[in-house]
DNA sequence: CAATACTTGACTGAATTAGTTGGTTATTTG
DNA sequence: CAAATAACCAACTAATTCAGTCAAGTATTG
């Protein structure tokens, strides 16, 4: 298994995308200045969300990215998924010739083990995210902080009236 | 979080030490051969289970390392530990500090797939392996394999009478 | 004392990750 | 139409980590 900040990335992305849901495109020099994550490195991971089907764009001024789906039925195993990390945690992604063609002794623990973890991640959905208490403190304080430097959000609702 | 190759083989090595519990010292060098584990890696993993306390080593001719209790209250997630890999999928640790000292947006879902993997892991003790099918039937193979080059059994087996 | 086997520390090659640089293309606004 | 914005894209790089090796030891048995 590898769980690493690419995947976190990708999530905490993808929720920030989420909490902000219906207000336009929400582009991500913004996401890189909440999230605290570096604008070139987001747009490799927004190259595979799109290409997975979860995101679309739109470019140009005032272009950003959006939801490709309502946040209900995207699930937080997808988006690690399209970010190319996997959820395994055989040695053998599964194939079960993990020992020179054989297979190991703990095939089968680590086989359940990724079964459990794909699991609850299959289960928790971006809009479960958004849902919790704890995630919209975090997330009121971000957009408090943005909004003092960059006036991006009044421009948007002027325009998209 | 991060289990790799070191974690599965520390797991696979005190499998194989459970299954041939009560049999005398089993030595590095035969479980290099059963497992396919390089022996002086090996050698690295036990230095670190040896000082968590779970294993116990006997020097000498006919040495090597024994379970330290009984393989039903050690638990797989002892052994991970030991070998220093973590189970916990947060960036910070589970500081909370994860975004320039600030709480990142998925810190609790992170927190809530570490305590859904370690409990898991916690769960499932050496014996429970050892009482496995699948894990039975892998082990048997392993065995005569090495009989057929190698005959410790043997020679342990007189020696302990 | 010779063989066995654990013990230790330093080292290395390969792979991966996180992140950068330097562009281009499309779209909107003035 | 020009300038600004923001997505898009490919190649590159520094740092880290892992898996594994090497070269010494020391303790115990027979």
């Amino acid at each position: 298994m590898q769980l690493t900040t690419r995947g976190r990335y990708a999530v905490t992305a993808m929720l920030d995308l989420a909490l902000h849901d219906g207000q336009g495109p929400v582009s991500l020099a913004d996401v890189s200045r909440r999230q605290d994550i570096s604008l070139a490195y987001l747009e490799q991971l927004f190259a595979k969300l799109r290409r997975a089907g979860i995101v679309h764009s739109v470019r140009g001024p005032g272009g950003g990215y959006e939801l490709d789906r309502e946040a209900e039925s995207i699930y937080v195993a997808e988006i690690i998924g399209a970010v190319d990390e996997s959820v395994d945690t055989t040695r053998c992604q599964g194939s079960g010739d993990c020992q020179g063609g054989e297979t190991c002794l703990t095939h089968f623990l680590w086989e359940d083990l990724s079964e459990q973890i794909l699991g609850f991640l299959q289960g928790v959905s971006l809009a479960d995210l958004v849902s919790r208490r704890d995630v919209r403190r975090i997330a009121g304080h971000q957009d408090r902080k943005l909004v003092a430097g960059n006036m991006n959000e009044m421009r948007i609702s002027a325009t998209s009236m």
